[in-house]
DNA sequence: TTGCTTCAGTTAGAAGCTATAACTCATGAA
DNA sequence: TTCATGAGTTATAGCTTCTAACTGAAGCAA
């Protein structure tokens, strides 16, 4: 990053644009933990240590793959406009995690033990954090607020500036979308013959109505 | 496994349980990505191809960690009672994710994108699944049935006999406690200061009252 | 234009991994 | 006692990440 407008700048850029881009297609078809550095650079046309002028190692590029999806999402939810509601960025989210499955585990997936993000990628994902704060503050359409605006006692004073209740449904909104899709993009619902898009759109309701929404069947919408 | 009662068979099956011991611990430590078939092998005494007498391959030794993890999720199920309910279910379910989180994400977490699991396993999860259809078939302890119970339109039947509310709440309990769960144990929570205990319990609320339960603040228990 | 510095890319190689092949030798059964 | 089975070995192929040392070209300055 910061590369400068040099003739030689901009050439390692693009270079370093089609690595990653290598990288996405891999781990689109193979996953984060099949991705070779040596593989990519065959298909790049460089030659095995050449990638190490470009990416200290496997864990920079990883890394940057991470902070590329993070700032993918965050400007697929800046798209959806400022003003985006709940249900906007829950469809946005989900449309984000279908479109690359991988690119949603790299994400949300399961961690590697020993990496611990480097504070680029927690400002990122901090910002979306806000984003959906944002949508989570805003009162909702129909009626009054709903009661689980409450505080959370876990602390004396939440980390971001948000009401307590914001942070709360912005919480629940993450959580329980997660869990739907999650579970959906690693294919443990197959078998089971039903729609993962209608348990989404039910569980969507349920944070966005007054009522849980968990009594409506799941033939609506 | 179906060792034969002979000395030999009794040694076999006593270094097998030998070598998953040890690939539990690396799991544990450093993840199922990182499982080194050589590691193992040293620290069991053995030199490295002797593995092979036990395990076809990689492969076949974390299907067997996945099939021994299902098993021990349906044996933690099933000493909370035949009679538990969700409530003791999720209670479960929690201690044994964090008791060994890797563990858990080897069950739930990323899928490798080529792996496809053999019948066994799939019948072991279906297992577990029927013990969370009983608890969700049961009556609500106070007040009458909420109204999630609708069935599901994704499909003429469903794959299990089970009434359709009781696969929509076991569904809800799945989704809803797994994504708080994997998101703590992914490390996502770190650095927002709340109790992700807290949430679980009060997800755990929305789905054993009729009331939604979002409203309760997180006070609550 | 000449000269020099920087850097992209190369080959060679170390250390690790999964997995196979071929061999040795002890165990267990006839 | 004979003999087949099989547990464990070393050697090896082929892959991986990553380092070291070298080559040669591109860009900059005098």
């Amino acid at each position: 990053m910061a590369e400068p407008a040099t003739p030689r700048g901009r050439y390692r850029a693009q270079v370093r644009a089609e690595i990653k881009e290598c990288a996405w297609e891999q781990i689109a078809t193979a996953g984060a933990s099949a991705l070779s550095l040596n593989a990519i650079a065959r298909q790049v046309g460089l030659s095995g240590p050449a990638l190490y002028r470009y990416f200290a190692g496997r864990d920079e590029l990883i890394t940057e793959l991470v902070k590329d999806a993070y700032r993918s999402l965050g400007a697929a939810f800046g798209a959806a406009g400022p003003g985006a509601g709940v249900a906007e960025l829950a469809h946005v989210l989900r449309g984000w995690a279908l479109d690359d499955p991988q690119r949603y585990f790299l994400v949300f997936g399961t961690p590697v033990p020993g990496y611990h993000a480097p504070g680029d990628v927690t400002t990122i994902a901090s910002e979306i954090m806000t984003t959906l704060l944002d949508a989570c503050t805003a009162p909702l359409p129909d009626g009054p607020e709903p009661s689980h605006a409450a505080p959370l006692p876990g602390g004396p004073a939440p980390p971001h500036a948000a009401p307590p209740a914001a942070l709360r449904r912005a919480l629940t909104f993450w959580t329980r979308l997660h869990g739907v899709l999650s579970l959906e993009l690693a294919g443990h619902f197959t078998g089971m013959d039903f729609d993962p898009a209608l348990l989404y759109a039910a569980e969507l309701d349920a944070l966005t109505c007054a009522d849980d929404g968990r009594d409506e069947p799941l033939t609506h919408r």
